[in-house]
DNA sequence: TTTAAATCCTACTCTTTTACTAGGAATAAT
DNA sequence: ATTATTCCTAGTAAAAGAGTAGGATTTAAA
Protein backbone atom coordinates (compact mmCIF):
# COMPACT_ATOMS: atom_id res chain seq x y z
CA UNK A 1 0.00 0.00 0.00
CA UNK A 2 2.75 2.76 -0.88
CA UNK A 3 2.46 5.55 -3.07
CA UNK A 4 4.55 4.36 -6.12
CA UNK A 5 7.65 7.04 -7.36
CA UNK A 6 5.97 7.53 -10.93
CA UNK A 7 3.39 9.24 -8.69
CA UNK A 8 5.49 11.12 -6.26
CA UNK A 9 7.72 12.68 -9.26
CA UNK A 10 4.67 13.28 -11.05
CA UNK A 11 2.86 14.97 -8.10
CA UNK A 12 6.23 16.83 -7.24
CA UNK A 13 6.27 17.96 -11.00
CA UNK A 14 2.91 19.03 -11.25
CA UNK A 15 3.68 21.38 -8.13
CA UNK A 16 6.83 22.99 -10.23
CA UNK A 17 4.48 23.78 -13.64
CA UNK A 18 2.10 24.91 -11.15
CA UNK A 19 4.60 27.59 -9.85
CA UNK A 20 5.94 28.21 -13.12
CA UNK A 21 2.14 28.59 -14.79
CA UNK A 22 1.45 32.06 -13.62
CA UNK A 23 5.01 33.53 -15.77
CA UNK A 24 3.16 31.27 -18.64
CA UNK A 25 6.87 29.99 -18.87
CA UNK A 26 7.21 26.32 -19.89
CA UNK A 27 9.50 23.86 -18.22
CA UNK A 28 11.49 21.42 -19.80
CA UNK A 29 12.79 18.12 -18.37
CA UNK A 30 15.81 18.99 -17.79
CA UNK A 31 14.63 22.01 -15.92
CA UNK A 32 12.61 19.69 -13.54
CA UNK A 33 14.60 16.12 -12.72
CA UNK A 34 17.30 18.05 -11.11
CA UNK A 35 15.25 19.26 -8.35
CA UNK A 36 12.91 16.44 -7.92
CA UNK A 37 15.59 13.93 -7.91
CA UNK A 38 15.00 11.52 -10.34
CA UNK A 39 16.68 11.06 -14.07
CA UNK A 40 15.75 12.84 -17.26
CA UNK A 41 14.87 9.64 -18.94
CA UNK A 42 11.97 8.48 -16.16
CA UNK A 43 10.50 12.08 -15.74
CA UNK A 44 9.74 11.76 -19.10
CA UNK A 45 7.84 8.75 -19.32
CA UNK A 46 6.01 10.49 -15.95
CA UNK A 47 5.09 13.32 -17.69
CA UNK A 48 4.09 11.53 -21.24
CA UNK A 49 1.13 10.36 -18.77
CA UNK A 50 0.19 13.59 -17.19
CA UNK A 51 0.08 14.86 -21.43
CA UNK A 52 -2.09 11.85 -22.16
CA UNK A 53 -4.70 12.98 -19.11
CA UNK A 54 -4.37 16.38 -20.41
CA UNK A 55 -3.54 17.54 -17.25
CA UNK A 56 -0.11 19.05 -19.39
CA UNK A 57 0.51 20.24 -22.74
CA UNK A 58 3.85 20.00 -24.38
CA UNK A 59 5.99 21.99 -26.92
CA UNK A 60 7.99 20.34 -28.95
CA UNK A 61 11.75 21.45 -30.24
CA UNK A 62 14.13 24.00 -28.36
CA UNK A 63 12.90 26.00 -26.37
CA UNK A 64 10.42 23.82 -25.43
CA UNK A 65 9.22 22.10 -22.55
CA UNK A 66 5.75 21.53 -20.61
CA UNK A 67 2.92 23.59 -18.92
CA UNK A 68 0.05 23.10 -17.36
CA UNK A 69 -4.04 23.06 -19.14
CA UNK A 70 -5.30 25.16 -16.51
CA UNK A 71 -4.70 27.19 -13.82
CA UNK A 72 -3.16 25.13 -10.34
CA UNK A 73 -6.26 25.95 -8.65
CA UNK A 74 -8.15 24.19 -11.18
CA UNK A 75 -6.39 21.26 -10.89
CA UNK A 76 -7.02 18.47 -8.01
CA UNK A 77 -4.38 16.55 -6.54
CA UNK A 78 -6.53 13.71 -6.71
CA UNK A 79 -6.65 13.94 -10.29
CA UNK A 80 -2.78 13.59 -11.09
CA UNK A 81 -2.75 10.91 -8.84
CA UNK A 82 -5.39 8.55 -10.19
CA UNK A 83 -3.54 9.07 -13.72
CA UNK A 84 -0.33 7.86 -12.34
CA UNK A 85 -1.24 5.13 -9.76
CA UNK A 86 -4.00 3.11 -11.84
CA UNK A 87 -6.65 5.07 -10.54
CA UNK A 88 -5.71 4.57 -7.21
CA UNK A 89 -7.44 1.19 -6.79
CA UNK A 90 -6.91 -0.14 -3.55
CA UNK A 91 -7.95 -3.16 -4.49
CA UNK A 92 -8.96 -5.18 -7.66
CA UNK A 93 -12.58 -5.49 -7.25
CA UNK A 94 -13.35 -1.81 -6.51
CA UNK A 95 -15.86 -0.57 -8.72
CA UNK A 96 -16.59 -4.00 -9.70
CA UNK A 97 -18.16 -6.92 -7.67
CA UNK A 98 -15.99 -9.58 -6.38
CA UNK A 99 -16.87 -13.59 -6.22
CA UNK A 100 -17.68 -13.51 -2.92
CA UNK A 101 -21.26 -13.46 -1.83
CA UNK A 102 -21.57 -11.37 1.38
CA UNK A 103 -18.15 -10.01 1.52
CA UNK A 104 -18.04 -7.40 4.14
CA UNK A 105 -14.73 -6.11 3.60
CA UNK A 106 -15.68 -5.28 0.12
CA UNK A 107 -18.08 -2.59 1.25
CA UNK A 108 -15.05 -1.15 3.30
CA UNK A 109 -12.85 -1.25 0.12
CA UNK A 110 -15.04 0.82 -1.57
CA UNK A 111 -15.83 3.27 1.23
CA UNK A 112 -11.91 3.43 1.72
CA UNK A 113 -11.02 4.43 -2.02
CA UNK A 114 -14.20 6.88 -2.07
CA UNK A 115 -12.53 8.24 1.40
CA UNK A 116 -9.23 8.39 0.03
CA UNK A 117 -10.89 9.67 -3.55
CA UNK A 118 -12.97 12.66 -1.58
CA UNK A 119 -9.78 13.84 -0.02
CA UNK A 120 -7.50 13.67 -2.62
CA UNK A 121 -10.01 15.74 -4.93
CA UNK A 122 -10.37 18.25 -2.11
CA UNK A 123 -7.17 19.74 -2.20
CA UNK A 124 -5.45 21.68 -6.15
CA UNK A 125 -2.15 22.39 -7.00
CA UNK A 126 -2.34 25.82 -5.90
CA UNK A 127 -3.23 24.68 -2.47
CA UNK A 128 -0.56 22.46 -2.33
CA UNK A 129 1.75 25.22 -3.16
CA UNK A 130 0.46 27.27 -0.07
CA UNK A 131 1.52 24.52 1.85
CA UNK A 132 -1.13 21.89 3.65
CA UNK B 1 -0.99 1.69 -3.89
CA UNK B 2 -3.10 -1.26 -3.65
CA UNK B 3 -3.55 -3.34 -0.31
CA UNK B 4 -1.53 -6.41 -0.05
CA UNK B 5 -3.56 -10.16 0.35
CA UNK B 6 -2.05 -10.73 3.50
CA UNK B 7 -4.08 -7.75 4.62
CA UNK B 8 -6.95 -8.74 2.80
CA UNK B 9 -6.72 -12.26 4.16
CA UNK B 10 -6.31 -11.07 7.46
CA UNK B 11 -9.41 -8.85 7.36
CA UNK B 12 -11.21 -11.43 6.55
CA UNK B 13 -9.39 -13.73 9.64
CA UNK B 14 -10.29 -11.13 12.01
CA UNK B 15 -14.44 -11.32 10.59
CA UNK B 16 -14.38 -14.79 10.95
CA UNK B 17 -13.14 -14.69 14.12
CA UNK B 18 -15.17 -12.03 15.09
CA UNK B 19 -18.55 -13.81 13.88
CA UNK B 20 -17.32 -16.80 16.32
CA UNK B 21 -16.60 -15.07 19.19
CA UNK B 22 -19.82 -14.72 21.21
CA UNK B 23 -19.55 -18.89 21.58
CA UNK B 24 -16.17 -18.60 22.83
CA UNK B 25 -15.10 -20.73 20.39
CA UNK B 26 -11.68 -21.24 19.12
CA UNK B 27 -11.25 -21.80 15.31
CA UNK B 28 -8.68 -23.36 13.37
CA UNK B 29 -6.51 -22.45 10.59
CA UNK B 30 -8.26 -25.07 8.72
CA UNK B 31 -11.55 -24.19 9.55
CA UNK B 32 -10.99 -20.71 8.16
CA UNK B 33 -8.60 -21.59 4.82
CA UNK B 34 -11.25 -22.97 3.20
CA UNK B 35 -13.97 -20.03 3.24
CA UNK B 36 -11.25 -17.66 2.80
CA UNK B 37 -9.73 -18.98 -0.39
CA UNK B 38 -5.88 -18.95 0.76
CA UNK B 39 -3.94 -21.42 1.88
CA UNK B 40 -3.04 -22.72 5.24
CA UNK B 41 -0.06 -22.34 5.45
CA UNK B 42 -0.09 -18.87 4.12
CA UNK B 43 -2.94 -18.27 6.80
CA UNK B 44 -0.55 -19.47 9.43
CA UNK B 45 1.58 -16.92 8.89
CA UNK B 46 -0.98 -13.70 8.62
CA UNK B 47 -2.60 -14.90 12.01
CA UNK B 48 1.04 -15.44 13.39
CA UNK B 49 1.25 -11.27 12.92
CA UNK B 50 -2.05 -10.87 14.59
CA UNK B 51 -0.89 -12.90 17.30
CA UNK B 52 1.95 -10.44 17.87
CA UNK B 53 0.17 -7.96 17.48
CA UNK B 54 -2.36 -9.05 20.22
CA UNK B 55 -5.13 -8.86 18.26
CA UNK B 56 -5.76 -12.71 18.37
CA UNK B 57 -4.38 -15.10 20.83
CA UNK B 58 -4.02 -18.88 20.29
CA UNK B 59 -4.91 -22.25 21.65
CA UNK B 60 -2.06 -24.79 20.17
CA UNK B 61 -2.71 -28.71 20.70
CA UNK B 62 -5.81 -30.68 19.06
CA UNK B 63 -8.90 -28.76 19.15
CA UNK B 64 -7.12 -25.75 19.44
CA UNK B 65 -7.16 -22.81 17.36
CA UNK B 66 -7.57 -18.68 17.26
CA UNK B 67 -10.23 -15.96 19.27
CA UNK B 68 -10.24 -12.22 19.52
CA UNK B 69 -8.25 -11.43 22.72
CA UNK B 70 -11.27 -8.66 23.02
CA UNK B 71 -14.48 -7.91 21.67
CA UNK B 72 -15.34 -7.20 17.93
CA UNK B 73 -16.47 -3.93 18.87
CA UNK B 74 -13.15 -3.18 20.77
CA UNK B 75 -11.23 -3.79 17.72
CA UNK B 76 -10.89 -1.56 14.80
CA UNK B 77 -10.30 -2.32 11.53
CA UNK B 78 -7.16 -0.05 11.51
CA UNK B 79 -5.50 -2.16 14.05
CA UNK B 80 -5.55 -4.99 12.10
CA UNK B 81 -4.50 -3.79 8.82
CA UNK B 82 -1.58 -1.67 10.52
CA UNK B 83 -0.39 -4.43 11.43
CA UNK B 84 -0.30 -6.40 7.96
CA UNK B 85 0.18 -3.56 5.88
CA UNK B 86 3.35 -2.04 7.15
CA UNK B 87 1.23 0.73 9.44
CA UNK B 88 -0.14 1.67 6.01
CA UNK B 89 2.87 3.74 5.78
CA UNK B 90 1.99 5.10 2.02
CA UNK B 91 5.16 6.83 1.62
CA UNK B 92 8.63 6.08 3.32
CA UNK B 93 8.67 9.57 4.97
CA UNK B 94 5.44 9.54 6.71
CA UNK B 95 6.19 10.52 10.45
CA UNK B 96 9.74 11.44 10.07
CA UNK B 97 11.51 14.06 7.83
CA UNK B 98 12.10 13.64 4.32
CA UNK B 99 15.71 15.47 3.12
CA UNK B 100 13.95 17.80 0.98
CA UNK B 101 13.38 21.13 2.68
CA UNK B 102 10.02 22.88 1.78
CA UNK B 103 8.33 19.51 0.08
CA UNK B 104 4.49 20.74 -0.53
CA UNK B 105 4.00 16.99 -1.16
CA UNK B 106 5.87 16.03 2.10
CA UNK B 107 2.80 17.34 4.29
CA UNK B 108 -0.03 15.87 1.58
CA UNK B 109 1.35 12.30 2.67
CA UNK B 110 1.35 12.88 6.45
CA UNK B 111 -2.62 14.13 5.97
CA UNK B 112 -3.55 11.38 3.69
CA UNK B 113 -2.01 9.11 6.04
CA UNK B 114 -4.31 10.55 9.32
CA UNK B 115 -7.18 10.75 7.22
CA UNK B 116 -6.68 6.85 6.09
CA UNK B 117 -5.97 5.94 9.36
CA UNK B 118 -8.47 8.18 10.85
CA UNK B 119 -11.74 6.05 8.66
CA UNK B 120 -9.94 2.94 9.33
CA UNK B 121 -10.17 3.32 13.10
CA UNK B 122 -13.56 4.46 12.81
CA UNK B 123 -15.23 1.13 12.00
CA UNK B 124 -14.68 -1.70 14.34
CA UNK B 125 -14.72 -5.23 13.58
CA UNK B 126 -18.20 -5.64 14.61
CA UNK B 127 -19.46 -3.09 12.55
CA UNK B 128 -17.84 -4.66 9.47
CA UNK B 129 -19.61 -7.92 10.15
CA UNK B 130 -23.55 -5.44 9.75
CA UNK B 131 -22.31 -4.09 6.89
CA UNK B 132 -21.15 -0.78 6.15
C1' DT C 1 19.66 25.17 -43.97
C1' DT C 2 22.10 23.48 -40.38
C1' DT C 3 22.30 22.85 -35.52
C1' DA C 4 20.85 22.27 -31.01
C1' DA C 5 17.36 21.53 -27.76
C1' DA C 6 13.61 19.58 -26.74
C1' DT C 7 9.53 15.99 -26.71
C1' DC C 8 8.06 11.39 -28.23
C1' DC C 9 8.06 6.35 -28.60
C1' DT C 10 9.18 1.74 -27.49
C1' DA C 11 11.67 -1.96 -25.77
C1' DC C 12 14.51 -3.88 -22.40
C1' DT C 13 16.55 -4.95 -17.67
C1' DC C 14 17.50 -4.92 -12.93
C1' DT C 15 15.72 -4.93 -8.26
C1' DT C 16 12.41 -5.40 -4.82
C1' DT C 17 8.30 -6.98 -3.07
C1' DT C 18 4.60 -10.05 -2.92
C1' DA C 19 2.73 -14.29 -2.49
C1' DC C 20 3.20 -18.16 -1.62
C1' DT C 21 5.45 -23.31 -0.74
C1' DA C 22 7.73 -26.54 2.24
C1' DG C 23 9.37 -29.07 6.10
C1' DG C 24 9.46 -30.01 10.39
C1' DA C 25 9.45 -28.81 15.70
C1' DA C 26 6.64 -27.98 19.74
C1' DT C 27 2.37 -28.53 22.19
C1' DA C 28 -1.85 -30.36 24.01
C1' DA C 29 -6.20 -33.06 24.17
C1' DT C 30 -7.89 -37.66 23.80
C1' DA D 1 0.80 -43.05 21.82
C1' DT D 2 -1.70 -40.61 18.46
C1' DT D 3 -3.59 -36.97 16.32
C1' DA D 4 -4.57 -32.27 15.65
C1' DT D 5 -3.12 -28.22 16.08
C1' DT D 6 0.08 -23.89 16.40
C1' DC D 7 4.87 -22.30 15.78
C1' DC D 8 9.21 -21.28 13.36
C1' DT D 9 12.22 -20.61 9.54
C1' DA D 10 13.93 -20.98 5.02
C1' DG D 11 13.31 -21.11 0.32
C1' DT D 12 11.14 -19.90 -4.33
C1' DA D 13 8.38 -18.26 -8.19
C1' DA D 14 5.85 -14.54 -10.13
C1' DA D 15 4.66 -9.83 -10.49
C1' DA D 16 5.35 -5.11 -10.05
C1' DG D 17 8.25 -1.19 -9.59
C1' DA D 18 11.89 1.55 -11.03
C1' DG D 19 14.54 2.71 -13.94
C1' DT D 20 17.92 2.40 -18.62
C1' DA D 21 18.66 2.90 -23.30
C1' DG D 22 18.48 4.29 -28.04
C1' DG D 23 16.88 6.68 -31.30
C1' DA D 24 13.00 9.23 -34.07
C1' DT D 25 10.62 13.51 -34.49
C1' DT D 26 9.85 18.31 -34.00
C1' DT D 27 10.94 23.18 -33.59
C1' DA D 28 13.37 27.55 -32.65
C1' DA D 29 17.19 30.03 -33.68
C1' DA D 30 21.78 31.00 -35.74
Amino acid sequence: MKMSTKARYGLYAATELAKAYDGGTTLSVADMSASIGVTEKYLEQILSLLKSEGIVSAQRGAYGGYILTDKPEKISVGRVLRCLENDLKIVDCIGATCGRKKCAPHALWNKLYKNINEFLDSITLKELLEEI
